[in-house]
RNA sequence: GGCGGUAUAGCCAAGUGGUAAGGCAGAGGUCUGCAAAACCUUCAUCGUCGGUUCGAAUCCGAUUACCGCCUCCA
């Protein structure tokens, strides 16, 4: 029985889609006036790792995360850049495409952008001002937040007892037009030449939360089974969603609310973000870093704990990275000099190997565990594949098991070829010159290529080659 | 000030009452012409203090430290 953590109770839940089967889930994406940093793509790989599982476990997927493409980051770095905030909206969406490609983020994703939905967020907004859920102070439109019955649920806050601008980001003429402090922006009023819409309130465009709200309903529904984001999202950003939403519909927006941990970095774990400037973002770290890697180190870490990220960190991910290629290797190497037929008890030994792994990843996506399962796996793989007699069939399973379980992960196993003629004559030459007991010329041979970061491993079945990673 | 999280070996980390999974790094070994890879062995009493219990990393109380949120944030 697949178990999640929901963030509005505080409690593991039974997992039961509004549809049988179906899974509808809305994960927050980037504002998209910069490169996405590892922060960023925490989220997005856990919650790829997530919908991967579910599946695996035979669920359809239909899953939505947007581009905010409009705010005053956007405004700013068009600005800056004396370009459009349209221009640099398509500029780092299409570096974020090339970088979650190679994180090995799943692209069945549905990617919505404010801009493309004024329309209905404009028709959202005006039946929240019918319904006396909003109000229009001159050209700007603000929620009632506390006309919302249960506003603070979802963070578990007492809103009579938050700390009036404590984060220092509200400016005083705001705070001077609100009704009350905690009440929120549904529609900016524009501050003359910026980009703007025209609406029943005047020139303007929307605030930050009202685009999810109206995207995860249009495409999604009006209950939706996951919604995801960065536990910095449940207050203000999700708890708003939720109160503007069940304002509109008066249904449940969502059914399992997910938070994922944070990114920290530097001695001191503080979280990564643009505004504290202590981030690296992916674009860089693929320059010099295999996105299999991040992958691996993101994606192993359970989706609500901090990931430290550190040399260190990034060693043990590689290692480990290496230590799943290597088991695939290994195997299909192994495939060759295989007998016909199978051998059940290995069979059998893997299926208890896979119903670990399922239980472990019920837990509420538990991975540390559902990865030592599959570390047995490999294990148990290197085993079987060093054994004198093996069975082909038997093998395959491995082989697919292995492929099937780091996939969850986003861990790609793929069997290395090498199409270089003059690579195989060079391994053939120093076949026979270890037959001869040519150890000199077979050495020189084995040191030539690793130049060339192909290594060579001599097996009782022959030797057998491998790529060397970066 | 309010709310929440975390504290387990050099590092990452599992574990919710019965005498501490797994991984990385380290050490020793097997295999190998030498290697490589793999495999085997080895490496902690769970922040501190007190309590409950036959028995606690696990429950209760207190305490310390670090991190996060309180309308920019994944």
């Amino acid at each position: 029985m697949l178990q999640i953590f929901n963030t509005l109770t505080r409690k593991k839940e039974k997992f039961e889609p509004v549809t049988p089967g179906i899974v509808h889930m809305y994960v927050c994406g980037p504002t998209v006036y910069n490169y996405i940093h590892i922060g960023n793509a925490r989220s997005a790989i856990a919650f790829d790792t997530v919908r991967r599982y579910l599946e695996y476990r035979g669920y359809k997927v239909k899953y939505v995360s947007n581009f905010t493409d409009v705010d005053d980051k956007m405004i700013n770095a068009a600005r800056e850049n004396h370009t459009t905030v349209g221009a640099i909206a398509d500029k780092y969406i299409a570096a974020f495409m090339q970088d979650t490609a190679a994180l090995n983020i799943s692209s069945d994703v549905i990617h919505p952008r404010a801009t493309e939905n004024i329309p209905e967020i404009i028709d959202f907004v005006k039946t929240l001002v019918d319904n006396g859920s909003a109000y229009n102070v001159d050209g700007d439109v603000y929620f009632r937040a506390r006309k919302f019955p249960s506003y603070g649920a979802l963070p578990h806050i007492n809103v009579d007892q938050l700390e009036i601008g404590a984060s220092q980001h509200v400016s005083q003429e705001e705070m001077a037009k609100k009704e009350d402090p905690i009440d929120f922006a549904l529609w900016k009023k524009s501050k003359g030449d910026e980009i703007s819409w025209e609406s029943p309130w005047g020139k303007g465009r929307p605030g930050w939360h009202i685009e999810c709200s109206v995207m995860s309903t249009k495409y999604l529904g009006k209950t939706i089974d996951i919604h995801g984001g960065g536990e910095d999202l449940i207050f203000p950003h999700h708890e708003n969603e939720r109160a503007q939403s069940e304002a509109k519909t008066h249904q449940t927006f969502v059914k399992y609310w997910m938070h994922n941990g944070f990114v920290t970095i530097g001695d001191d774990n503080e979280k990564m973000s643009k505004s504290l400037g202590n981030f690296i973002t992916v674009h860089d770290l693929l320059k010099h870093l295999d996105g299999q890697v991040i992958r691996l180190l993101m994606s192993t870490t359970h989706y609500r704990r901090p990931i430290q990220y550190s040399d260190a960190s990034v060693q043990e991910a590689k290692s480990n990275l290496k230590k799943l290629q290597t088991a695939f290797n290994n195997l299909t190497y192994r495939l060759h000099n295989a007998e016909s037929g199978d051998d059940p008890k290995t069979d059998q030994e893997v299926r208890q190997i896979v119903a670990d792994f399922t239980d472990a990843m019920d837990d509420d996506f538990n991975v540390q565990n559902g990865i030592a399962a599959v570390y047995e796996l490999a294990k148990f793989a290197n085993t079987y594949s060093e054994r004198s007699v093996v069975f082909q069939l038997s093998i395959q399973f491995i082989i697919n098991t292995l492929k099937q379980l780091a996939g969850i992960f986003g861990i790609k196993l793929e069997q290395s070829e090498l199409k270089d003629d003059e690579i195989w004559k060079l391994i053939h030459e120093r076949e026979s010159a270890r037959k001869n007991k040519d150890f000199i010329r077979s050495d020189e041979i084995r040191e030539e290529l690793k130049a060339r970061g192909i290594v060579l491993e001599d097996t009782p079945q022959g030797t057998r080659f491998r790529k060397e990673q970066q």
